[in-house]
DNA sequence: GTAAGTAATTACCAATTGGTTACTAGTTAC
DNA sequence: GTAACTAGTAACCAATTGGTAATTACTTAC
């Protein structure tokens, strides 16, 4: 495991994490099925360009399943497959992170209020 | 928490994941204060460019904390910061995911090999 | 008859990202 | 005296990514 050759986290986070991807995963674990449309508007920046994307590739690796009904308008929703569920633990994990930082007014590019203590650099005397 | 506007996964999501960086986090994690030519060496695929990027972002966010000692050669090392702490029960529950991954066979693009049964669209009726 | 609705895809262009090479500093070993 | 060691930075170029607008198909409502 210590060798990136070796330690599988590295393809594994190659293909879930990323922008958008993770997010998407978060969305329809909480959330279960969702059709396209229902991402977009839970995603008012993403473009259906890169949503259509992600979702492709996730859908390569057997973690999202797409489910389509052949009418005109189509329908098509996505969700997790038995694979993808097993994310599940990990996001909601994250999502406890999110909150927490959330409360503590973490900001992107900022960091914590409390920055004094831990953004410097520690310089050790020489 | 259903608006991407006020859902703080979403700003989480985009300064801890991406290319590399959830990797880092996890080699921090797991492995405790590393110097940065030892981040290299567990990333052979990694440049020094977009390491030190990872890395001044992360310490931006106050998440990794940079320690140096200002002789030549210097020595430089990097730790998670208390808060950066809050982000270990979510990566070795990833990595339990992607050991198991790992051993059913999963492969980045291919899926697993019982993609027969969850790969394929699912087409329903009119 | 015309517009709306859905889930895309295509083409084209702009922006962002990443790779590579060279360069730095002061001490120690050869 | 010269090379190696470390942790970068700067400049330049190539590759990848993302945004936008136009287009599709058939049905239903106005």
């Amino acid at each position: 495991m210590n060798e990136a050759n070796s330690c599988p986290m590295d393809p594994l986070l190659q293909r879930i994490t990323g922008r958008w991807t993770t997010y998407i995963l978060w969305l329809l674990a909480n959330e279960g099925p969702l059709r396209f449309g229902a991402l977009m508007a839970l995603m008012p920046k993403i473009s259906a360009k890169v949503l259509t994307d992600r979702l492709r590739t996730l859908e390569r690796n057997g973690i999202v399943l797409r489910t389509q009904k052949p009418t005109i308008p189509p329908e098509v929703s996505y969700e997790l497959t038995p694979h993808g569920h097993d994310l599940e633990t990990a996001l909601h994990s994250l999502h406890r992170v999110a909150l927490k930082w959330h409360e503590l007014g973490w900001v992107e590019d900022e960091g914590f209020p409390d920055a004094a203590v831990t953004l410097k650099d520690k310089v050790l005397a020489d």
